[in-house]
DNA sequence: CCAATCGGTGACAGATTTGTCACCCTCTCC
DNA sequence: GGAGAGGGTGACAAATCTGTCACCGATTGG
């Protein structure tokens, strides 16, 4: 069972990430409230995962997620960052230090578990992250191309963008406002059309996997394996 | 199952190294006798690891390496090279041209498993990396974006392109028959100015840090660590 | 079956991106 | 210093991308 160690100083935040991850998977938790005590039970459990929150008493995320570079035993975990949404100076800190990969707060539950789920299996299963497959589809964020069978398809960066989203699940639902949130920054705006025809511009780019792009009635979409 | 690229121009070495590497773990094995081979299997299996000889008729074992290391699918794969005992001029010359490890033959086949084991699980980690860093760079394959200091620029997809070729092996000259095919697959056409021209662009998007990307007269580009 | 809502789709115009070219500067080699 | 090649740059037009809208058909609930 994979294990994930929880860093974030309020009690609820660490009770809601566990409780959801709880919901999707079995994993094992484990929680520290500020860094010093992160990096003791880093060290002890070697965890598969760490979510980092940035803002703690003491020692901050940074410092935490530097000493975990430091030690080899701890260098390869895979770290989630947090940071308050829109502040820019901690995305790029948290960039610069390295993190696998960062969520801005407020964050979407399912968002989160996907993420988590991700990590955890490129970690576990040796998948090479450059690229993504789902089905028929192979997306290669490298050359922004997505490949199908026999095909090799030039995608624009909004379709790549979406698509990535979609295939970075596959046979969860994505559901509309997530995914204008993640490729357009929109977060009200629901009302747009924009998404749909986006979805349509794909499902023509895929050509006969076009209907692979499930509609879900109300809440969004989905791409099925 | 890892799968393992063995490059050297005597059968039984290779017979040697696959055995012993069988007899450890589950390992997929492909064989390559010359240069040219081993960079055509390598693009076309993208192995988890690479074992090269540095003796090889037509194609240095340097040169071979130098090769791997400039195609972005290829750049991030380990290799181990094998050079003869006690060549000090080669192990310097390995050690500088990156590799991964090296041995010298003859070996011992306890030491190639564990070498080889523990550059796998290695690589694995590295492999996870969404953001791709370089001096005052991140790159973000996921939203393709660049994040500097204080900025954070959003990329066309052929600047992203361009930039990620560069961004992937600071330091390291791409030179400019190489990055047209990359980054626009042109394979002739050298006389085009369209490379010039981004060049310009990024140039301008990356502000005081322009000058990050070195002309690198009469070959290419550059950019510094 | 009807009305209401949701999503699919074609069209379109504005915005952006892109490749090319001409012109000029710089570097190199005599 | 001069010739020649390579590279920088501004301008420009073509190509592409993108968001919006109007109009439909499909689905849903009554």
């Amino acid at each position: 069972m994979p294990s994930i160690l929880i860093v974030d100083d309020e009690e609820d935040i660490r009770e809601l990430i566990s409780v959801n991850l709880a919901r999707e998977e079995a994993y094992s938790i484990i929680e520290a409230s500020d860094g010093l005590d992160a990096l003791k039970k880093a060290k002890r459990h070697l965890p598969d995962l760490i979510i980092l929150d940035l803002m703690l008493p003491e020692m901050d995320g940074y410092t935490v997620h530097k000493q975990l570079r430091k030690d080899a035993q701890t260098r390869h975990i895979p770290v989630i960052m947090l940071t308050a949404r829109g502040k820019l100076e901690e995305r790029i800190a948290g960039l610069e230090s390295g993190a696998d990969d960062y969520m801005t707060k407020p964050f979407s539950p399912k968002e989160l578990v996907l993420r988590v789920r991700n990590l955890i299996r490129r970690s576990v299963s040796k998948e090479s992250e450059s690229v993504v497959a789902a089905g028929p589809f192979r997306l290669d964020k490298n050359s922004l191309k997505l490949f199908m069978e026999e095909e090799e398809i030039d995608l624009t960066s909004t379709e790549f963008k979406l698509l990535l989203c979609l295939i970075e699940s596959p046979g969860v639902i994505q559901e509309r406002a997530d995914l204008l949130q993640k490729v357009w920054g929109y977060s009200d705006m629901i009302q747009t059309r924009t998404l749909d025809t986006h979805i349509k511009r794909l499902r023509e780019k895929l050509g006969t996997n076009g209907n692979s792009i499930e509609t879900v009635r109300g809440v969004g979409y989905r791409i099925s394996g």
